[in-house]
DNA sequence: GATCACAAGATTGGATACCAATCAATATTT
DNA sequence: AAATATTGATTGGTATCCAATCTTGTGATC
């Protein structure tokens, strides 16, 4: 078992990630370590540790708050993991055996599935986890870990613009990428790589500031108690989506389009409600 | 000013990149404490952020330890720098204008003076100093920081190792992936940034076991009292080089050959002697 | 009424002392 | 000599306290 601030550290990070801690975001140690029932000191160590991830920016006398990237560190965070992704791209051109291949389509037709099957927030887990699937093809744990963190930070950003789109687009994407590379035709993977995460950061605005909602406390609460069930993990619906109506077939192309009129009320009510988050 | 941990934890890492805290090595919490004249908690919030660093291990009710990478990871970490400067060459030679080319002309032509000179630390600095120029000209703060990491646990690695070679040697190198780049031709310099990494690796024989030779008192004292003079680094000669005859032009060309005798005895006699530093 | 200064409160960074659990290395017994 | 108990050292963690700093609120002044 690993220590506790380390266990502490994995919560908020979960929490970050699934958007329920925003940006900005105090993260008081007196309150965290009644929160979760430690001295303030474990309560640090966490704080250190999320820092260090990029995930918590610590402010001297003045405490820790949940990263809030400036727009030019979004990009920068998009870029090196486009680097980071076409460079595995390039590897598994090279060295990657059928049964790697094997993987990647069977992932791709889970998330297709999962899509005809009107399983949005399954799908969108799958999108996500595609990359980390891909990634772990590399056999490169060094990698491996560098990937995850970025992956991490780019899902924190997501909190921060008004997204029209979420991950589960990807899917023709990421058959077109396996597609491309194991026909070797790798510089047009690569480009598909740069080109998807371009259009994903256009469609970016961040001067929109972030309402907190709930706090630590709220937030946390169902990470807390006994339920060391690390699978289920609750959504954060952006907006209360009046209907909620998931119907089946939401759209699964690419929409990431950069018009955005700011029109804060009705017509969206799709998207949005499944927003939520990778066990 | 930053945490007092900060600073330790940064003190710490130069020792360890400065391979005067070998990889084995313990970091005692108590020992450490003496020596930096604070708390147990802060000696602990520094290692909790050399951990996350890759650069310690902690293991659960027993320590510290500076990390002791595999032959695996060793690999992986080098597989990991290649991908990424290889990503940061592709991004440079669109984009970079003739500004970064000349700050990089001018970094080579420093070292080769160095060289010139006979100044073989200097020139070893520079050497490593090349790649993070490299990088900066990605204006990637997220890059550079990824970068930066895996140099340092090269670096680390390099305690490990039968190394006969050292980054000066990169000299040549560094020279033509300039021109490579400038010139357009990708996929040349890519190749040779690849290739370079990979015959450092091939030099690399890990079943060496690393003696520590000093505790971590008598290879922390040169960091400590009021010195905080950054740029002083005691450096660890590895080879006395016993007519220590700089004679100018020691080679700059690759020599990792994987080449050694475990003659445990004797004939040594060289090495350890001054591998410390004069407290 | 607005602004500035200053005092009170809250929060962080850190120190110290203490405890429980675990690991390492003895010493003891068989 | 092998297996077992005991002892010691170290870590992970808590509780309490303190100084420095930040925030806030209040009051005095203009």
């Amino acid at each position: 078992m690993s220590s506790r601030s380390q266990t502490i550290a994995d919560t908020l990070t979960r929490a970050i990630i699934d958007h329920r801690l925003v940006p900005g975001c105090k993260l008081g140690e007196r309150e965290l370590s009644e929160i979760f029932n430690v001295s303030r000191i474990v309560v640090r160590q966490a704080l250190i540790r999320l820092a260090d991830d990029g995930l918590a920016q610590i402010e001297r006398n003045r405490g820790a708050f949940v990263a809030k990237p400036s727009m030019q560190e979004a990009m920068e965070i998009y870029d090196a993991l486009t680097l980071v992704e076409q460079g595995v791209a390039a590897q598994l051109s090279d060295r990657l055996g059928p049964a790697g291949w094997a993987e990647l389509r069977q992932h791709v037709e889970r998330q297709r599935q999962a899509v005809a099957v009107g399983n949005d927030a399954l799908a969108d887990v799958l999108g996500q986890e595609f990359h980390t699937v891909f990634v772990r093809l590399s056999r490169n744990k060094v990698m491996q870990e560098i990937h995850a963190q970025l992956v991490r930070r780019t899902t924190l950003l997501r909190s921060l613009i008004t997204a029209d789109f979420d991950y589960c687009n990807l899917l023709d994407d990421h058959s077109r990428v396996v597609d491309l590379l194991e026909k070797g035709r790798l510089k047009q993977a690569m480009d598909l790589i740069d080109s998807h995460h371009r259009a994903v950061v256009r469609g970016y605005i961040m001067d929109r500031e972030v309402f907190p909602e709930m706090t630590p406390a709220e937030a946390l609460a169902p990470y807390l108690d006994g339920r060391t069930d690390g699978a289920t993990v609750p959504v954060a619906p952006r907006k209360p989506a009046n209907a909620s109506g998931s119907g089946g077939s939401t759209a699964h192309v690419h929409v990431h389009l950069p018009k955005i009129d700011r029109a804060p009320t009705s017509r969206a009510s799709t998207k949005k409600t499944n927003r939520g988050l990778p066990s």
